[in-house]
DNA sequence: CTTTAATTGAGAACAACGTTCGCAGTAGCG
DNA sequence: CGCTACTGCGAACGTTGTTCTCAATTAAAG
């Protein structure tokens, strides 16, 4: 029933109450004084912190610290510590700006997770949250993927499908990216480091000819191959 | 350079000393008393605390109660809390096995990911969880995707971008299945929700038409979908 | 067999953490 | 002017990850 924040009140509720989200919480009108901070002050305070200090580093006193704030105050604004990944999350998305869509599939899906992929390398910790709900920012980012796919044809799942197996991808990608992993030639090397332990057949197979010494491919080039299988594979399903 | 690990001794060390990983720590004979317990039993506990209790009541002291011992004892096997998360990734591999490749690429890399699948579904804390480096299960795992892959007739950059998309898809999907996420027609119903506030042309677009009346599909023939679309666009890249 | 040295389990302690409670203060509404 | 709902936040509580320390243990060396 997408009722993932706890109802604060248990007051009645009328028919057709309009999601209490994350991000429309701090709408209505009340009395009261007015909060002292936006969430976007919050995410901002929380993206700053996990940027420069690293995600582990991200606790409630000193986001509370960055914002000159208190600890408690944070819990006016958010639920609990796992509210802020999803209010990061969505709050990187802003740096994206998207030119028009060109029309041309590839060229607009490629461009669209290139941004994505940057976002990734600009805050490592991206790729650590589990951002199962989305906010407004992320609904845009949708709303572009959609519009990119869209001269492929698909129906709405096949369109949700692709969506979700190449922003899948550009998160798998950034995150095999970021961890250090070897690349090119030094990667066959740690995987015959790996075989020493124990026989495995099939990976003994392929990188045993001389595989490792052919052309190592660059990382922005295995990308670029992934999304277009990817593409190709999509299309297929019309 | 593949040093995850933390050197414990700085002593001198011989030419190629063979990977000092997670598992392959206590296997040198040495004085001092036999280790009470092995990381099997540490990786057991863990799992089964995560699974009964949920990752986030996973603590040092929560999983050295259930092995009969104390905090501090665990750091005798591990680093810290980061390396439980890599035991237990690797641990849960075991419970698939794998019967012999038919030969069949598409059924072979169907049932291996089925499994995988299954793994997520039985072990939900899976996805949450970035195993950056892989334990003896994965690298088997690994080589059985290898296999499986191998009558495609691909090189090792491109067989192991292909594991890396499906392995990266199963994972995309079980964290969506996982979440409570709604499916077909509610799924449009959501999205309507979300569509609201803002506007976003595109979505719009692609639920406006009578789309979410026609047949939604159930979660298996989507994630089967995406394999097949995946296993296209990957053979086409030999 | 004795000595040596490396290694183990674990008690105690520490700083930091997420979260809750209660209270003083504020501002819109009748 | 209350009234009421809201705000920021000091203080506290129970846990957490980790380190230090030390007695106990045992393979290898003498």
């Amino acid at each position: 029933m997408f009722a993932t924040r706890s109802m604060r009140h248990a007051g009645v509720m009328t028919d057709s109450e309009p999601a209490d989200t994350l991000w429309s919480r701090g709408d209505r009108l009340k009395p009261g004084p007015r909060p002292a901070h936006t969430l976007e002050e919050l995410a901002d305070a929380c993206v700053g912190l996990a940027d420069e200090e690293g995600l582990a580093a991200l606790s409630m006193r000193q986001v509370a610290r960055r914002l000159g704030t208190a600890a408690a105050s944070l819990y006016r604004y958010v639920d609990g510590k796992d509210d802020l990944g999803a209010l990061m999350a969505d709050r990187v998305l802003v740096e994206c700006d998207y030119p028009p869509l060109s029309g041309d599939l590839g060229a607009d899906v490629l461009g669209t997770l290139e941004q994505s992929r940057a976002l990734y390398k600009r805050h490592p910790w991206l790729g650590k949250i589990d951002s199962t709900n989305m906010g407004p920012n992320a609904i845009r980012y949708l709303d572009r993927m959609v519009g990119a796919l869209a001269p492929a044809g698909l129906d709405s799942t096949a369109t949700m499908m692709g969506v979700a197996l190449l922003s899948g991808w550009v998160r798998t990608f950034a995150a095999q990216e970021m961890s250090g992993a070897p690349t090119g030639a030094a990667a066959g090397q740690q995987i015959a480091a790996l075989m020493t332990r124990g026989d495995y057949p099939h990976l003994s197979a392929l990188f045993g000819a001389g595989d490792a010494a052919v052309s190592p491919p660059d990382t922005d080039s295995v990308f670029r191959a992934g999304v277009e299988a990817l593409l190709f594979g999509i299309a297929r399903a019309r």
